[in-house]
DNA sequence: CTAGGAACTAGAGTCGTCTCTAGGTCAAGA
DNA sequence: TCTTGACCTAGAGACGACTCTAGTTCCTAG
C-alpha cells in the first residue's frame, strides 16, 4: 500500500517543509537514494520511501551534516550490501560532531542564562524602586 | 593591572582564536563595545575588556546569533544605562532560539544514535559469522 | 640599507545552501 | 479557446560570514 503511493514534488515539498527548489536542487546534489521516477510529462514522481529518506537527510542536514558528505553517505547505500562499516563510519563520525556541537551549545546557554539572570535582576530591582516611590 | 594591559590584533587572534581578518571585520560590522584604541601608525591596541567582550561574541555567533543582532546588542550596550529591558528581550529571545536548537539536535542525535546502534550490530555479526568459519 | 614581519586600508573573492528567473510544456476547467 | 496552475530545465542571484589580495607604512635586526 505505503510502496504504491505516488507523490507529486509539491505533495512532497508539503509533507517534508522543503521547498520546491530545494527539493529539486538535492536530487541534482545526488541525495536521493534512488533515482526519482518520472511520470507523464517528465514530471517527478516521488514513493513513501522517497519521502522518508528525505526526512532523514532533514536530519542530517539541521545537524549540520554537509550536503556533500550526505552525498557520500547516499552513494554507499546506493551501491547496495558490503560497504555498512563505512555507513557506520560516517555516522559515527557525524555523531561525534554532533555531540561537540551540543556541549559547546550548552555553554552559550549557560553564558546566556546567566546574562539573562543578571540583567533580570537588575530589571527587577528597578522596578521595585519605580513601585516603591 | 589587567586594565593597562595592551595587545595587538595578532595577540589578541591568538587569544580569540579569531583570524585577523574576523578582527577586522568585527570591527567594522560594528560589534565592538567600544572604538578600539589606536597605537603608533594606526595600529590597534586592545585591553582585556575588548577581548572580554569579543570571547561574548564568540559564543553568541557559535550560539547562531546572526553579526547584525550582535551589532543591535552591542549598540545598546554602547549608548549606556537605561536600555537594560532591551538587551533583556534580545537576550532571552536568542536562548529561546538556542533551546530549539538545543532540542533539534537531540533528536537529530536521537536518530543517529539508532542508526549507528543497527549498523554496529550488523557489523559485529557479520563479523561473528567470519570468525565462526 | 635592506630584508622581514606585522600592521594598515579598501575592496574583491569564496563557500555553502539554497532561491529565484526565464522560458517552456501540459492538462483541466470556464 | 483561453487561462490557470503545477511542473520542467538551465543557469543566475542572494545571503551570511568570513577570507584574501594589493599596495602601503612602519619598526627592528643583520
Amino acid at each position: 500500500m505505503l510502496g504504491l503511493m505516488q507523490l507529486s514534488i509539491g505533495q512532497v515539498a508539503e509533507r517534508t517543509g522543503l521547498s520546491v527548489h530545494a527539493l529539486r536542487f538535492y536530487e541534482k546534489e545526488g541525495i536521493l537514494a534512488h533515482q526519482v521516477h518520472r511520470g507523464p510529462g517528465g514530471r517527478r514522481v516521488y514513493t513513501q520511501q522517497d519521502v522518508d529518506w528525505l526526512r532523514m537527510c532533514i536530519m542530517l542536514r539541521m545537524s549540520g551534516m554537509p550536503v556533500p558528505e550526505i552525498r557520500r553517505y547516499t552513494e554507499l547505500v546506493r551501491q547496495g550490501d558490503g560497504n555498512e562499516l563505512q555507513r557506520l563510519d560516517i555516522l559515527k563520525e557525524h555523531q561525534e560532531r554532533v555531540r561537540q556541537q551540543m556541549v559547546q551549545l550548552q555553554d552559550c546557554m549557560d553564558l546566556i542564562t546567566h546574562k539573562v539572570g543578571i540583567y533580570q535582576d537588575y530589571v527587577n530591582s528597578i522596578a521595585a524602586k519605580a513601585i516603591g516611590q
